[in-house]
DNA sequence: CAAGGCTCCTGATAGC
DNA sequence: TGCTATCAGGAGCCTT
């Protein structure tokens, strides 16, 4: 389940291994996969074919790789499962792949070693996909200039963040995972970020102090780093970054997936709680729920 | 307009 | 054994 680290892991993979190729041809296997492209897999491809794709960018869970010769990007989202393989060409193709990039090698062989390579996205569950779309002044593919910018990027405003926070009547832990507030986080971090800061998922935006605010935006910025400096998260095969390899941060969680077992900080038993079609994860004992007020 | 719920999808696993 | 139910969950879209 990518969140920003291991988006963030994919983005570096696609910037060493993609960076500067000309995109030769384009295969859509399976339309889901760029159902965000409105116009179709046959058009998505057609209009791909002979752009040179410039250094990927991110912002929270999406990337884009601009196209260096148009106003275009190609976004990309990876849902739940996906993944961007770069490959040897004459790799077998995975149960799941969706849609293969082939690039335009030059014939003798070149210094960065992608020669021969392909890009490829695959993605068990279908929530991801690729699409093209017209870029926003800022450079911003225009379908997601509604998504916040992220904690770890250096223009991430603290005090709007704050003040949004105030002003929400909302509770922390969907505050946490709205990306138009900030953008990057998932269950999985919020779960971690809330842990560290003795909150509980239901407590009221409106009732967090501005230290306190701070403090938990400083605990999604250590826990993302930490999981970054590892090479992002994997909880089972799904998640694999671009080259394939597997991370390992997983280890160290401290909450999510942990129900029954030992709080790390006091020893209470974790608990889990159904929340919004998902799991919540939490120290009774350390995070306590919010007392209800009569007459908010 | 903000807030919250629904839905898309596949495969692993549990339970009967 | 083989079926069904449950769970994993990001984010667009719809309703209230």
């Amino acid at each position: 389940m990518p969140e920003l680290p291991e988006v963030e892991v994919v983005r570096r993979g696609l910037e060493r291994w993609v960076a500067g190729r000309t995109v030769d041809d384009v295969e859509v296997l399976h339309p889901r996969a760029v159902r965000r492209h409105l116009a179709g897999g046959a058009d998505f491809a057609a209009r791909l074919k002979g752009h040179r794709v410039g250094v990927a960018r991110r912002r929270g869970k999406y990337l884009w790789l601009p196209l260096d010769d148009s106003d275009q990007s190609v976004l990309g989202h990876l849902g739940m499962s996906g993944q961007l393989l770069v490959q040897p060409a004459s790799a077998p193709d995975e149960k799941h792949l969706r849609i293969r990039i082939r690039f335009q090698d030059p014939v003798s062989a070149d210094a960065s070693g992608a020669a021969g390579t392909e890009l490829r996205f695959v993605d068990q569950r279908t929530f991801g996909g690729l699409s093209l779309h017209d870029n926003t002044p800022d450079g911003l593919p225009d379908v997601i200039a509604h998504i916040a910018r992220d904690p770890l990027d250096e223009l991430f405003d603290d005090n709007a963040f704050f003040t949004a926070l105030r002003l929400r009547r909302t509770t922390v832990k969907r505050a946490l995972l709205d990306q138009s507030l900030i953008s990057g986080v998932g269950n999985i971090y919020a779960d971690e970020a809330l842990w560290r800061a003795k909150l509980h998922y239901e407590r009221p935006t409106s009732t967090l102090t501005r230290p306190k605010s701070a403090e938990l935006l400083g605990h999604v910025r250590e826990v993302m780093s930490a999981a970054l400096a590892v090479g992002g998260t994997s909880f089972d095969s799904l998640y694999v970054n671009v080259n394939g390899e597997s991370g390992y941060f997983d280890r160290s969680l401290d909450a999510y997936g942990r129900e029954g077992e030992p709080c790390h900080r006091c020893g209470t038993p974790m608990r889990r709680r159904p929340w919004m079609n998902r799991s919540s994860y939490f120290c009774p004992r350390c995070q306590r729920p919010p007392v209800a007020r009569r007459h908010p």
